[in-house]
DNA sequence: TTGTAGGCGTTATCAC
DNA sequence: GTGATAACGCCTACAA
């Protein structure tokens, strides 16, 4: 007979509850399911059922289900890099939101490599990942992503493509970026310069246009104020531009750094200068100013956690209603802070 | 609406590989899993399901796979806080090494909270994880991880015990900060302070006692130097010891600082006051060192990349010994640089 | 209202 | 040398 009796070491399997409650294997998925109600299953039984799981310590084993359902109730995070203070931030608060809807997140770094993406999405696909949230990799041609991803519901974070090929989540990057520029504008800045990234994908654009249309607007451009930098030995790009600028006969008055990373080295550069900011300089960087010690420096602050949280709901929903293509372009208004000690984020 | 048929395309099973190759379903599974000599399957049977596998795009189901196995090559890292940069760089760390030798790695953010822990375990255990890095959470008792983890082989990584529960990977603190409050005496102070954590782990006792013991030796101990903060509202507090000691008619000449976050803080709060670092006060702080702009701040590194690829070496091995108690305590030297500028790590 | 049984995709133990 | 055939633990029609 194959009446399972038998105990395989110290793991509870729910036939175990069974026998103990006096049920079959089906009764106590349903109780411990939920569906004792729709099931219209006695509350006696229900009762004992629970009560024969909690004291036998019965833990649903995930794979099991995974493998039947197609589920797992896994979301994975496909963020750009670690170890970046600002990607590192919306790790924290996805991994804190998901939690609490009863996901776990796996946090994946794709290290800007799009070479990896296959192998990536292969795993995810196998391990019936339910959902992705992406940091799109930098530089990637449109659609690339798309194509490998194999019917994954997804949703992007903080970078962004021209076109909506799937549901996003993001700051209104061209307008936080005109109002710095204003800002800079207002107070008495002529010569205002610009540092980015030079980088295809839509969020940087944005956040590049919003200035130079905003100088532009105000007869104030100057192309030779411009500073795009590649992703490598930005560092020293930066330094030469601003030694040159500032060494200038008509220095830079004023800065817009349209990343977190990029304002940390404007700040060590500039004070590695003795250049004063806020007096000789003003400045307007992107998130955290860790960088900045003894001034207040103006930053945009992103609102991560409103950001992290908007995209997981998306995305779940899209989970939960099959609805593959939730096509939604969801923008949070960005701040601009004026007094950046000891909170760069929250 | 969108059609599901996307999704249906990439469920290509072994069963359909083996009608494709017209072999068994084992018989696949021996080829692909390299088992072909072992088994003695013919050189022609093995590139029949081979060719058959790679056209039909097949992918091993890892669910059906660590069903089946009770295994998962996933490892979990636990981390303490992921927004922390230092541990930011951990979890990149291991992901890089962890996929390197064929393991998924699957972060998650303990927070700091005891009470979560039971049901991460619980987590890991009914996913299958074959294996933990941990960093354990502050001020918890010993033996606490121990009595909750369901048998899963675990590697301590940075913070450790007093006592030798498990495998544990960590650096030379005791003597590296011996090292730092020799340097800071040898510079000609004579009054020395540490600003650390009132921390009940060990790796914290470690920095702390190789200060103390140092200083003693020297017969500069002062208990009014010492500045042990606990992990909440501890800006304020040390912003106020730096306050009322460098208002003092006999100032300090030198300070210890034992993590990086508490690093930031006094770089920034000795800035505020417009103390000069190098001249005014001697400092060696730990870890990055993003804060420090415009000066030189000495500090300790830690070889993470290191700490993190022995951390998995010792790991894996027990996972595939089955040794669940590895008891090594691997102990790696940090140095003391004195140029941070722009490269806090590697 | 409860129980039976089939199957998810794999691996492993047998026979042939 | 290769192929049936059990499990792994769970969910869920479909019976009863």
């Amino acid at each position: 007979m194959k009446e399972k009796v038998l105990k395989k070491q110290s793991k509870v399997s729910m036939q175990d509850v069974a026998n103990a409650a006096g049920v079959s294997r089906s009764t106590v998925s349903f109780v411990l399911n939920d569906l004792a109600k729709v099931r219209r299953i006695s509350a006696d039984v229900s009762l004992r059922v629970k009560e024969a799981a909690e004291k036998m310590n019965y833990q649903v084993d995930q794979v099991a289900r995974s493998l039947r359902t197609g589920q797992s109730r896994i979301i994975a995070l496909l963020v750009a890099d670690i170890s970046d203070y600002f990607f590192a931030t919306v790790a924290y608060h996805c991994q804190e939101y998901a939690e609490s809807r009863g996901y776990t997140l796996f946090i994946i770094n794709t290290g800007e490599k799009q070479y990896r993406l296959r192998e990536i999405f292969n795993l995810l696909k196998t391990r019936k990942v339910d959902g992705i949230i992406m940091v799109p990799i930098a530089n990637i041609e449109e659609g690339v992503i798309e194509k490998l991803n194999p019917g994954i519901p997804m949703v992007y974070i903080d970078r962004y493509f021209d076109t909506l090929h799937t549901g996003r989540v993001r700051i209104n990057n061209y307008e936080v970026s005109t109002m710095a520029t204003q800002l800079l504008i207002g107070k008495g800045c002529r010569r205002t310069g610009l540092i980015t990234y030079n980088e295809s994908l839509r969020h940087m654009k944005d956040r590049n246009n919003g200035y130079l249309d905003t100088i532009r607007k105000s007869d104030l451009f100057d192309d030779s104020l411009l500073c795009a930098v590649e992703y490598i030995n930005y560092r020293n790009t930066i330094s030469d531009f601003l030694a040159k600028k500032m060494r200038s006969a008509t220095p830079l008055e004023g800065i817009f750094i349209t990343t977190g990373g990029l304002s940390q080295v404007v700040i060590r550069c500039l004070v590695n200068m003795d250049v004063k900011i806020q007096s000789d300089i003003q400045v307007i960087g992107f998130d955290r100013m860790d960088a900045a010690v003894g001034v207040s420096v103006p930053y945009v602050k992103q609102p991560v956690k409103d950001l992290c949280e908007k995209a997981l709901n998306i995305l779940i929903e899209s989970i939960i209603l099959h609805s593959d293509g939730s096509m939604t372009d969801y923008v949070l208004p960005a701040s601009i802070v004026t007094d950046s000690f000891f909170s760069p984020f929250n």
